[in-house]
DNA sequence: TCAATAGTGTCTATTAGACAGTATACC
DNA sequence: GGTATACTGTCTAATAGACACTATTGA
C-alpha cells in the first residue's frame, strides 16, 4: 500500500472540490436496562428497556426528541467524534459501542444533504446522565403478511414503537417490507409516523433488532448489566430484549458455561438470598477459533 | 414531524458552509460462488467463493486491485449510487445487497478525507461482468490468542486473506484485537499488511464475517445459488462459507423444511440423477412475525 | 409462618451426529 | 460392472421443554 511516485504527482494536483460533500453527523442510540423497584419489598424490580433522548430547543425539529448526535469535525475519527459528543452532551464515558448504519437519505434532513452514521451504545443503570431523558421503550409488530408470487414473495410488517416517560409518550409507525424476486431481494423500512427528530425513529429500531441477534450468538446482553448480577436479573434481561418467557432450569443450564459464581450473595430480599455471577472471560462467545 | 414555523426561518438563515465537510463514496464488494469443473466428467465440480475487482490505472493507487465504487452525487440516493456504480462501471444488475459498514478513517484515502460506506452484493455465476476480474477467496484464520485478566481480557487474532486469480495472488494480513473490561469493550479490525488499494481489504474481510453469520439464521445463502439447484450444491455452499465439512444425511434433514423440490432432475452426470429444489417461499427465515 | 424468590432433579420430546445402507445413471 | 454421486433409515448422544420439587430468607 506504499504509494508510486505516479501516486504522489497525482496527489498534487487532486483537487477535492469537483465533488459536493455532504454534511456528516454522527447519532447515538444509549440503551440501558432500567430495575423498577416494586413497593412490596419482596418483590422482584422489573425490568425495562430504555433509550435516552434529547429535547431539541433548537432548529430544525424545535421542541421534538432526537438521539445525542453531532456533526463531525473532520479532524476527528468517527469513533472519536461520536465518544466526545457523548462525554460533553448527556456525560457518559464508559459503554458498550458498535457501529449500526449510515441514513443518508437526500430528504433525511431538511436543511442539507446530511449522512449519519449511527452508533448503539449500551450502559447500565448506574450512569447518571444529564440533559435529557430516559424513555420506556415499547415495540409492537403487527402479524407480517407475505403474498406468494411464481418468482418469489411480498411481505410487509407494520411496528409500532412506543417511546414513554413519566409524562411524555413518544408514539412512532415503521412499515417494513419485502419484496423477494428470482435474483433480487429489497428490503425496506419506512417511517409511517414519527413524532421524534428526522429518521431516529429507525436508527433506534435497528438498534434493538441489532440486539435481539446479537443476543442469541455473542456475549453482548453483559454490557446492560453490572459486572457482577444474578441469574434471575441475567434471566430477566434476556426476556426483555427478546421479548419471551424463558423457563428457569432450562435458561440456567444453557448459560451455565457463560458465567462463573462469585461468593458474594445478594440478601436482604424476604426470601432466599441469591448468588452473584460474573461474566467467565475464558468462555468464547464467537466462533473466532 | 412537520416543521415548524421556527424551524422554517431557521432553515432560510441556514449556511451549510460553517462544518467542513468529507468526500463521499459507495463501495461494493461483489461475492459469487464459482463452479470449476472437473476434468472427471462424472465428478462434482469443485465450489470457491470469489469477489470481483477492478485494477486500477488511475491515482490514487494506481496498479492495485480494488473494489468497484465511485463518488456519491448529492443528487441521487446512496443505494442508488451504488447500482448505477456497478451497472455502470462491471454492468451488474440484478442482486441481492445490503449496507455492510462506512469506513471514515481520518487516513483511509490519501488525497482527503473521504468517507466510504460499502455494501455486500451477492450474485450468481451466470451474470457476466466487464472490467475486471474475479479473485478466489481464501482465509486462513491464526489461533486467537486471549489473555484473561482481573477485569476481563485482551484477545488477539491474526486473520490472512489471500485473492487468487490465474495469473496474480494478493496477500493481505489483518489483525483483530478485542479488549474487553469491567465496563467497556473496544474492537479494532486493523490492516497488518495488503495489497489491494485503501482499506478494501476491511470490506472484503467484513463482507465475509457477514455472511457467515447470516447464513445460519437467514436464507442469504439463497442469493447465491441459481433460482433452482441441488441438495448437494445448496450443502456445498453452506460449506464453503461455513468453511467446514456437514453430514448429508443431517444437512438434508436441517434444510428440508427451506426448500420445495421442483419436477427437474439434473441428468447425464455418470451416475444417479439428483432433483432440482427452490426456495420455499412460505419458509420463514426471519423470527419477524 | 408464609410469601416470594433461588435453585435442583428428572422425565420426555426433539434435534444433532454418525454412519451404514440402498438407488441410480453413464461410461 | 464399476464408479461416483443421490438419497434414506436408524441408532445414539446431546439438548430443549416442561414441571415438580426443595431451599432460604425477612417481616
Amino acid at each position: 500500500m506504499d504509494l508510486s511516485s505516479e501516486d504522489k504527482s497525482f496527489l498534487e494536483l487532486y483537487s477535492d472540490s469537483i465533488y459536493e460533500k455532504p454534511s456528516l453527523t454522527v447519532d447515538s442510540v444509549i440503551l440501558r436496562i432500567f430495575n423498577e423497584e416494586s413497593t412490596n419489598y419482596r418483590k422482584l424490580s422489573s425490568k425495562k428497556l430504555q433509550v435516552f433522548l434529547l429535547k431539541r430547543n433548537w432548529s430544525p425539529f424545535v421542541g421534538y426528541y432526537a438521539l445525542p448526535g453531532t456533526f463531525v469535525d473532520l479532524n476527528h475519527e468517527l469513533n472519536e467524534t461520536m465518544k466526545m459528543c457523548v462525554k460533553n452532551k448527556v456525560n457518559l464515558e464508559n459503554f458498550y459501542y458498535e457501529q449500526l448504519f449510515t441514513f443518508g437519505d437526500k430528504s433525511r434532513d431538511p436543511r442539507t444533504r446530511v449522512l449519519s452514521v449511527s452508533y448503539m451504545l449500551l450502559t447500565h443503570q448506574n450512569s447518571v446522565l444529564k440533559n435529557g431523558e430516559w424513555f420506556d421503550i415499547e415495540v409492537r409488530k403487527e402479524k407480517a403478511i407475505r403474498i406468494v408470487n411464481p418468482d418469489g414473495y411480498t411481505q410487509s410488517q407494520m411496528v409500532f414503537v412506543t417511546l414513554k416517560n413519566k409524562t411524555e409518550t413518544i408514539e412512532n409507525k415503521l412499515k417494513i417490507s419485502l419484496k423477494k424476486e428470482n435474483l433480487q431481494e429489497t428490503k425496506s423500512i419506512d417511517i409511517e409516523s414519527s413524532s421524534l427528530a428526522f429518521d431516529h425513529i429507525k436508527m433506534i429500531f435497528f438498534a434493538l433488532e441489532r440486539l435481539k441477534n446479537k443476543i442469541e450468538y455473542t456475549d453482548i446482553i453483559f454490557n446492560l448489566l453490572s459486572p457482577t448480577f444474578t441469574l434471575t436479573e441475567l434471566k430477566l434481561s434476556y426476556e426483555l430484549v427478546l421479548d419471551e418467557k424463558l423457563l428457569d432450569a432450562n435458561f440456567r443450564r444453557k448459560t451455565s458455561k457463560m458465567v462463573e459464581a462469585t461468593n458474594s450473595f445478594v440478601t436482604g430480599k424476604g426470601h432466599r438470598s441469591s448468588q452473584l455471577f460474573k461474566l467467565n472471560p475464558n468462555w468464547n462467545s464467537t466462533n473466532l477459533d
